[in-house]
DNA sequence: GTAAAGACAACTGAATTGATCGAGAAGATA
DNA sequence: TATCTTCTCGATCAATTCAGTTGTCTTTAC
């Protein structure tokens, strides 16, 4: 249950890029300085990027990266599948796939249910939002619950 | 985004004491093949489990293990917690700890978000419910939705 | 005393994480 | 064409985590 260091990297390169004038590519170098990336582990990131589709990028003098739809289009939960695998997963499987004996029965449907209020959050919030600031009401109003920022 | 095999184990075999006749300990040679999880391993995990306070081991022939508290007052999310870290965390550190330059100020509060979304179903579900096959109305209708089986 | 359990620390092999490096290809400009 | 700039992509690497295994010791029942 933890956010990988690329997986971070990647949210908040596209956030930046998604916040810059579009039509007119970042280069990674100035992407890694604003959001302190490093350098080379960025350039694998922005491959993996581009592979989804999610990026495009031009080489030579006045290269760099830009997104590859608006950003109103692309999900957080888009990003982290590109760079991660699927979004949620137990010992490497997905949990419509499980089955399990005995008193486990149920525990697939758990694990189908957090995967759906995952998808909850991260399905909503675009890269639009993150870059005007903007997150959608429910959204906001699940982080703004205090309760939700005690350190449990 | 990923949840390991210890803590699947763990929930299971939790689940499985939960659903034994009471007060009666469980060898960990009977839990392991009731749920097949590798005997070894799941010494460690136990051993883990106790140091949390959440099951009581005996020694000796008739020993085992048992509970440590009613299985309805042990969240699948204590559980979870016992055994990995915290819930959510961002390379290794809480959300709420995190502070994001530029496009991605706002990054951290889709985290708290998130992690609160997995609260959700995590907190509110607990042992007694799993061994009795009846989830909570909301988990239950959560993943009875359809397209929460969908393998996105 | 002996057998049956758990306790616990040490160890291990494989995979993943979080990068770094270097040769090369593509585009811009003169 | 030469050159400079930027991305491309595969190889490599150290450290950590994952998923166990092994072995020795302690506790308890009989």
């Amino acid at each position: 249950m933890r956010i990988s260091a690329k997986a971070d990297y990647a949210v908040r390169a596209m956030a930046e890029l998604a916040a810059s004038p579009p039509g007119r590519p970042v280069k990674a170098e100035a992407l890694a300085a604003l959001q302190d990336i490093p350098r080379n582990f960025l350039d694998n990131i922005l491959s993996e990027l581009r592979a989804a589709g999610l990026v495009r990028t031009l080489r030579g003098p006045e290269g760099g990266s830009m997104l590859g739809r608006p950003a109103k289009e692309i999900t957080v939960a888009a990003v982290l599948r590109a760079v991660e695998g699927p979004l949620a997963a137990v010992r490497g499987v997905r949990p419509e796939e499980l089955e399990y004996p005995g008193a486990a029965t149920r525990l697939p449907e758990v694990w189908v249910a957090l995967r759906a209020n995952l998808r909850g959050v991260l399905e909503r919030v675009t890269l639009a939002d993150l870059a005007q600031g903007k997150l959608p009401g429910d959204i906001a109003r699940l982080a703004k619950n205090p309760d939700a920022w005690l350190p449990h």
